[in-house]
DNA sequence: CGTAATCTTGACCAACGTCAATGTTCGTGG
DNA sequence: CCACGAACATTGACGTTGGTCAAGATTACG
């Protein structure tokens, strides 16, 4: 596993992400140290710990989840490649959820105070850093309302359709199908029903030529149909992603 | 009603928010466009609008609530006093959800370019609008998890330590009780649930001595005995709300 | 080829939603 | 101050949805 510089990163090249001015890919690059690897199951980071570092993702599915004590984990959020890890904590000094690999995945450790230094500099990266904050709050109100009052079927079906579109917009989706890794027992937890129940909904699903998942691989047969299902549009802003 | 200027803004003054430097409190006046008053009902902006304003809720509740094509609305957070309205759209461009007022409101209005200008400006005021960021998507996480897998007792038990604790921390609440002016129905749509059945597990509630709402006022009898029935805890950081 | 993990399917049951009737609170105008 | 109506809250009866349990089927992996 060799490492790779900044300078040289292929994530940040794909289309989706703004390329780094010159200034600012020396910014962060002196805010780096390192890489890192870890085996799916493992965790990066642990809800209630004093923040280590901000983290990339840079190849690989994570997941978010508050520790919940003594009940079924939820997982809030799913991290794909590029997001940040562990921003919640840089910036109110507690990681507010665990991450744990989906896949094998490969991160970038960046300096736990680079939220604070970016404030400092101010400037476009600092705005980019509110924008994923916004970006990552409004997903969550989206699957909100979903989890309050949609059908098993809705909630699927959104969140395929904004999984599919979040891959797509980073370059890592073909036209109508996309990697998908995740178990059925993991889908139950994210759009909180139980594992049996996302079987039989995804076999409904599958029965009508909306989607289908196989060897890792889901399947968007419509994805017009998809979002009159969902009601609630996925909205993939990440015209700018940033920060490696 | 005569205008408060935020020189002699009384909200600001209370505990739990952090005072404003001189020069901050001058950039924030530079910033501000008056003030407004809605009767409960109304709406302070519109899901998918471009920005015209931020907002401060300065006195009063509200609700942020996502627009859902034929169907029933979901209330996806409760704004109080000292709260920002409207960040999203003035970070993204679009307002992502419509907020309406719950109680007769009475709000600030700041340059929707406000943001913008805090990035470039930098420093403490800047990174307390990251914090905000912050701490809204945290509660929006917390609230994923209750409705992913929290029972209807636990899902009202949460939100009611939450209200109750984010009013302490802004010095409005009593030792015991605090103001709550929401009905069933607007429960309802916050805990996705059937008014019925929120009017149900309240009087269990009630019958249990946990909490009484009676006149618009909330009373809890035991916090720490909610805090162990919603399992999850709730954060309250604002040490140092910010911008009026 | 064999074992473990994951997925599917069926049967059953409890929790929650819906409908509807009754009771209560609140605001308004006489 | 009282009377009225409208909005809101409660309670009961009943049906549906989705959870649980358990038994096979399929897949993944050594």
């Amino acid at each position: 596993m060799n490492e790779t510089s900044c300078e040289n990163c292929t994530l940040c090249r794909k289309e989706g992400f703004r390329p780094l001015r010159a200034d600012e890919l020396k910014f962060v690059a002196g805010n780096r140290h390192g890489q890192g690897e870890l085996a799916a199951g493992r965790y990066l980071i642990r809800a209630g710990e004093p923040p280590k570092a901000l983290y990339t993702l840079y190849e690989g599915w994570a997941a978010a989840c508050p520790d919940v004590p003594g009940g079924e984990t939820q997982i809030t959020e799913i991290l794909l490649p590029g997001d940040l890890v562990g921003t919640q904590g840089c910036i109110t000094g507690r990681y507010s959820h665990s991450v744990v690999a989906l896949t094998r995945i490969r991160y970038c450790i960046l300096d736990r105070l680079l939220p604070e230094k970016l404030v400092q500099r101010g400037g476009p990266l600092c705005f980019a850093l509110l924008r994923n904050f916004a970006e990552e709050r409004s997903r969550r109100e989206r699957m909100l309302t979903l989890l309050g009052n949609g059908s098993p079927l809705q909630r699927l079906a959104y969140f395929f359709l904004e999984t599919f579109m979040r891959l797509r917009a980073i370059g890592l989706a073909a036209e109508t199908m996309c990697p998908f890794p995740l178990r059925r027992s993991q889908l139950a937890q994210i759009v909180g029903l139980s594992e049996v129940h996302v079987s039989r909904t995804l076999a409904a699903m599958r029965k009508d030529g909306l989607i289908d998942i196989a060897n890792n691989i889901l399947f968007i047969d419509g994805e017009g149909k998809l979002a009159d299902i969902a009601r609630l549009r996925p909205m993939v802003y990440s015209q700018g992603k940033l920060i490696l």
